[in-house]
DNA sequence: GCGATCATGTAACCGGTTACATGATTTC
DNA sequence: GAAATCATGTAACCGGTTACATGATCGC
């Protein structure tokens, strides 16, 4: 996954590996993290697998690495975007491949998104069944009171992702998406 | 982590391993799934640690293990979910502790849910100042609009985090939560 | 000149998954 | 008696982190 992000930033700019680590921490920070210690020999499986061109430039006394994507390297990326699907991809790995998909053509995104959505909307309905065993006998609230607390916050986060989705697949105003009445 | 939800799992009642994996996927696994292939070294490491009891227990032909939490368990346990905030600890990591958050002491907890809450508003923080300056041109929506897409979803998300943070630390009725209109 | 930060990497470790292996019990 | 699912594990692998190592450049 870090492999096809680093690419991912080097798709119109040549950048270091140091930059790019910033640029992670900048662009998807929120929801990824990356190290050095992934980020360096990540860059060298893709410049070794053609993705990544590498030029060496001087800087002082200094030699600098600048990295950028080949067409190969696009192709690839855009493919790991577009590739559908699949129950077992985690949260952060569909917001990553999301962050980029300014790059895919609209109705393939549109499609995939869809994707994401008809899960979300599945996930849902599971969460709602589970709380409707609980919820039943009325009073119980108090034993399992944390326990329950987690499937609510997993309520509510699905409800929001359901709502995020739509959001852009209409490709509302962003500013729209969120509330920015209190604090 | 899986080592400690296991333990959490059998505080009350012995189970084998093929059940704590079920118990973890209907109460966990809306933000953790546990495989087998961790599972039971998990289990044999905190038995060798003197945190878990295992009893062995004939059905027909064949052996069942059920593992129980010892005292010291217990304790390792509480020592777990007591451990302060640090900036490290991913969001799943805290959603497992909240799950156990019923076998703290009031006290204890709410300073806890302090310590996230803090935390999350000083990630709200982080998120509204790039947020400013990415707003700030006005018409610059469309280019970007998707690497900006993650950030609101991030602002959301994290306003979510906060709103039920609040919420379970007043100890609010969970069916509140969540708006139960639409869908 | 000093501290911050730029800049690149390696080695040991770690928490986990996947695929494999095996077979008993239950349900129909 | 077949299929589902109960039940326990191992071995190879994998994506990543942490700590270490090293040193140059920039801003003050």
């Amino acid at each position: 996954m870090l492999d096809y992000i680093a690419l991912g930033m080097v798709l119109h700019e040549a950048k270091t590996g140091y930059d790019i680590k910033k640029e992670i921490m900048m662009g998807v920070g929120n929801f990824y993290k990356a190290s050095y210690g992934s980020l360096y020999p990540a860059l060298k499986k893709f410049t070794d697998k053609g993705y990544l061109t590498m030029v060496e430039k001087p800087h002082g006394k200094r030699i600098k690495k600048f990295y950028l994507a080949t067409e190969p390297g696009r192709a690839a990326l855009l493919e790991w975007l577009s590739s559908p699907f699949d129950e077992s991809l985690s949260a952060e790995s569909l917001l990553a491949r999301i962050y980029f998909f300014g790059e895919l053509p609209k109705a393939t995104r549109d499609n995939l998104i869809g994707e994401y959505e008809a899960y979300s909307q599945q996930v849902l309905g599971q969460l709602k069944e589970i709380e409707k065993k609980f919820a039943e006998p009325g009073p119980a609230d108090d034993r399992f009171y944390f326990e329950l607390a987690t499937l609510y916050y997993g309520l509510a986060s699905t409800q929001t992702a359901l709502r995020w989705f739509k959001h852009i697949k209409e490709g509302k105003p962003l500013r729209a998406f969120i509330q920015h009445d209190n604090n």
